[in-house]
DNA sequence: GAGGCGCAGATTGCATGCAAGAAACTGCAG
DNA sequence: CTGCAGTTTCTTGCATGCAATCTGCGCCTC
């Protein structure tokens, strides 16, 4: 992807999380073209890459709507993903990981005890808990060294609310998000104990449950959230039907 | 996609398995539309339709190259494919699943045990099986209800020699493949009878054996194959790095 | 002889134009 | 007033053209 079509796609992208576009709308091109300021091409071209991400669907001589994702989708993509990094730090710890990554990987459980101790109050906060979060799970992913994790566990995280950094909509419930982080950290630690002394279906076990969670998580506040804070602009979110 | 694209991508895709292309080879725009027959711009939609499946890496401003795929890729994506698939029977099993949904998975144990049974000699009976095989997996995927599962398989799939329908593969070995054959049918059989009892965790500890062996068959195959028989025209092989 | 520079050919990236197909409108008949 | 057919308008799908970029080669310099 160029430079011009790679920053048209990503504009489109934020646009269409954002909301910009009611789920079900019909997309034209003419239309896209005009509001990312591009010529009719890039605007095409960005939305069929978005319908390869699965953001449209497109429908042959008739263009692109904008899918609409149940509460179901998410919860199902996000426990996918966590079966794909079950495998993932299975692998890793069956492989057995040398001193070096092992604290790279300790390394952000210790950027997550910092936040618990200073209690993750504000949005920079929370976002430094989003980004460790992240980080922690690619790393895994990284070291499981195995492209076609990667490659699925990156397709399913461009879907909305699914990825590891979607938990930032799960840190709005302040009154529940605080035992929501501290549990969240102790499976971290108890998978990089796993992962140490290479206990594979431990880890796994971990990761899985992990993930299960997440989704309960991440269906029980979007439920609450979606009508009255979604406005809010909390990325997806708008995206998400509740029936 | 448009019904012109589509073709345009299916004969690139094609022309790429059967090794019209050299890995590793630059493919110019032109000399793909001339070979397709068709404009330079269709050319240049169903090169990057390919990319997004994986079969070409495109560099900015230095256009595409076939990407070569060493054994331990194809097998890890065997691999991920059965976690997927294990993750897929486990839910079926573990919702339960009526009565015409399992003859329906059953009927294809049927049409296995009488290709067996006729000794799976001959092309047409090899079809037959490669048929059943995928027939059985794809169900399995469906019956699951779980889009983001559907989607991975279907994104790993398309990957040379990763896909269910690949054991086409390993039917040319014909000494072993009859002993190969019967061993995934016993697999199929007490998958499906896993499925029956709602055993959730057992069904996917067969379907990731199942997986498994199938990886390491795949992989034996390949390294004993390509060389030799892979200008016969096995899909896939000639994008097969040996190293 | 090796290495850097610049120019020419080749190749990609993007814009515009045109035709085929779908949606919407109008007019008419029932 | 409602349903339907013909026509018009709008939208997408594809082809072509042009500009920007890259590649390879020859030349010059050291």
């Amino acid at each position: 992807m160029s430079l011009q079509l790679e920053a048209a796609t990503g504009a489109l992208r934020q646009a269409i999380l954002d909301g910009a576009f009611a789920p079900d709308e019909r997309l034209r091109e003419m239309a896209v073209a005009e509001t990312l300021r591009v010529s009719r091409t890039l605007a095409r071209l960005a939305m069929s890459a978005l319908e390869k991400e699965g953001l449209l669907l497109r429908e042959p001589n008739r263009g692109s709507r904008v899918k609409a994702f149940s509460l179901k989708e998410i919860a199902d993509a996000i426990e996918v993903r966590g079966e794909l990094e079950a495998m993932a730090v299975r692998l890793v710890a069956e492989r057995g990981l040398q001193a070096p990554g092992l604290s790279r990987l300790q390394s952000f459980l210790a950027e997550a005890e910092q936040l618990l101790g200073q209690g993750v109050a504000g949005a920079e906060a929370r976002q430094a808990w989003v980004a460790m979060n992240q980080g922690l799970h690619d790393s895994l992913i990284e070291a499981a060294d195995n492209r076609a994790i990667a490659v699925a566990v990156r397709q399913i995280s461009l879907l909305p609310l699914a990825s590891a950094s979607a938990i930032i909509f799960d840190l709005f419930d302040a009154a529940g998000s605080a035992d929501q982080l501290r549990r969240s950290h102790d499976d971290h630690c108890r998978l990089l104990d796993a992962v140490a002394a290479r206990q594979g279906s431990r880890a796994a076990a971990i990761m899985r449950e992990h993930a299960f969670r997440s989704a309960e998580n991440r269906r029980k506040n979007l439920a609450n959230v979606s009508n009255l804070a979604a406005a809010e602009g909390l990325p997806g979110a708008r995206l998400v039907r509740l029936d």
